[in-house]
DNA sequence: GAGTCCCTTCGGTACGCACCGAAGACTCGC
DNA sequence: GCGAGTCTTCGGTGCGTACCGAAGGGACTC
């Protein structure tokens, strides 16, 4: 009896060896397997779930979610949310903070945030006609703008960045940057310090594929920071709870001032 | 008897009830769930495998595989590598070529590549010093300098994009992105017109967090035609037939003029 | 044409896990 | 305190699937 080639000598312990000798059905935790390739499948597993899938997709827009509204918006049980959200936290997708009798779950950072955009980019074409009518009559108040965890998208979001590249604030020709022109704008438009765009090893700025528009929009720090200024100045509002946002008519004027948008022509109000 | 909230009219088919009305197990393909919940599952679930994550990572040195190494690298038995790999092309993730008796496989395009790249980014920290240890000494020369799916990597490929940072090639400061010069040194440089570094969608610069430093090296179409300048030119070697390639005498000197950088002192040679 | 090699298809096994309901733990409000 | 509300734990069920060996189909070699 030899032993077949893929299956070498540390790849079994003994006492499965005596078990499952002749029937050999799942390999053993294995010893000599290349590097990472469990430590990627574990996490990609974290998302290969609908109901897990549905909850991240959720929370992508960066607020914090009871287990219950998340069990809920997937339609299972409390329990079974219950389970997925323990075991998300754990893989370190989600974080909690328990509130009472609430437990809140968030994003565990922007990190989690760009992991979902990078995987949503690479699914099928957006699935046609038939979903497309009916998502889009059903929602057209989140393609025309909406947060997307920390900053800005939809059409909103997308042509505030075209506007931003138009004037060299941003450099979308050569990758994805905030110009030196960029960085001045943030401090004389809106009073961001530089310091305050560079926090840590987060990128100042990245361009994320907006969902809607297949497009680019301005995501990173000065993301993140100019989608702060603009609700804090109440340039830009949210609409009822959700992620959807509109643009005010005080913000429209400003950002035909600082960027030469007009809001009106880009389909923003 | 009430219909629990998360259980909608529409969640189950009639046929559906009567075989599994008391005792409800899996759920049912589902009307109303959130959009692409299943769909981010389902590419989730391509990699929540060791076998096929294995796969993938191997093939992220961007050359093309046969079915039977790749079984051997994975150690499983040509039937399961077999099933695998049908269930990754179906997927999209990869391409395969039929040549007589072989079947090559190969990462379905340079967005499969960022992909995996993103995913493996976000994985736990490098696990600490006993693997640390095995996997250096095993593999230093990979360390050194490698090709990443069409780009450099390793030391080499993160040295190289510091020095094109240092010189104002590379913009690291406000995303990444190339500069107008560095444009112009790809051109004076190594002959690439700019015409070459813009096709299709693929950004021209981006940064790819590099497995063993742990920081961005240059990816992209200006990486992908920096890597084959510098192999056509015979400055970069591949050592062997695997991934792992190295600094010639040639190369040194070349980039010690073109960048200022000292391949000793980076510890490339 | 026979033998060899590479891969695929098929049947069969067993494990993982997504799901639910019921019961328990904990918090809040009256 | 007591009830209502939120979440968790536990037991139980059944599907999906990762795995193997054996057998079969092409494609090269001699």
């Amino acid at each position: 009896m030899t032993t077949p080639a893929y299956s070498t000598a540390t790849n079994r312990t003994a006492a499965n060896q005596a078990v499952t000798d002749r029937t050999a059905t799942h390999r053993t935790p294995a010893a000599g397997t290349p590097p990472y390739s469990t430590e990627l499948a574990r996490l990609a597993a974290l998302l290969a779930d609908r109901t897990r899938a549905a909850f991240c997709l959720a929370l992508l827009d960066g607020r914090a979610w009871t287990a219950g509204e998340l069990a809920a918006y997937a339609q299972v049980a409390p329990s079974t949310a219950s389970e997925h959200l323990t075991r998300l936290t754990e893989g370190g997708l989600l974080v909690e903070r328990r509130q009472g009798r609430h437990r809140y779950l968030q994003l565990a950072g922007p990190h989690v945030a760009e992991l979902l955009e990078s995987l949503t980019a690479h699914l099928d074409p957006p699935q046609g006609a038939p979903r497309g009518l009916r998502a889009v009559s059903a929602s057209a108040a989140l393609a025309r703008g909406r947060t997307c965890y920390d900053h800005l998208a939809g059409r909103l979001g997308v042509a505030i960045t075209d506007a931003m590249t138009a004037r060299g604030l941003v450099d979308q020709d050569g990758g994805f940057a905030l110009t030196d022109a960029g960085r001045d704008w943030f401090t004389d438009a809106l009073g961001v310090e530089p310091a305050d765009l560079r926090t840590g090893r987060r990128p100042q700025a990245r361009g994320c594929l907006d969902w809607t528009e297949r497009r680019n929009h301005l995501a990173g720090t000065a993301g993140a920071r100019l989608c702060d200024g603009l609700l804090d100045r109440r340039w830009v509002r949210r609409i009822g709870s959700g992620r959807a946002v509109r643009l005010t008519d005080a913000g429209a004027a400003a950002l035909q001032e600082l960027l030469g948008l007009d809001g009106a022509a880009a389909g923003l109000r």
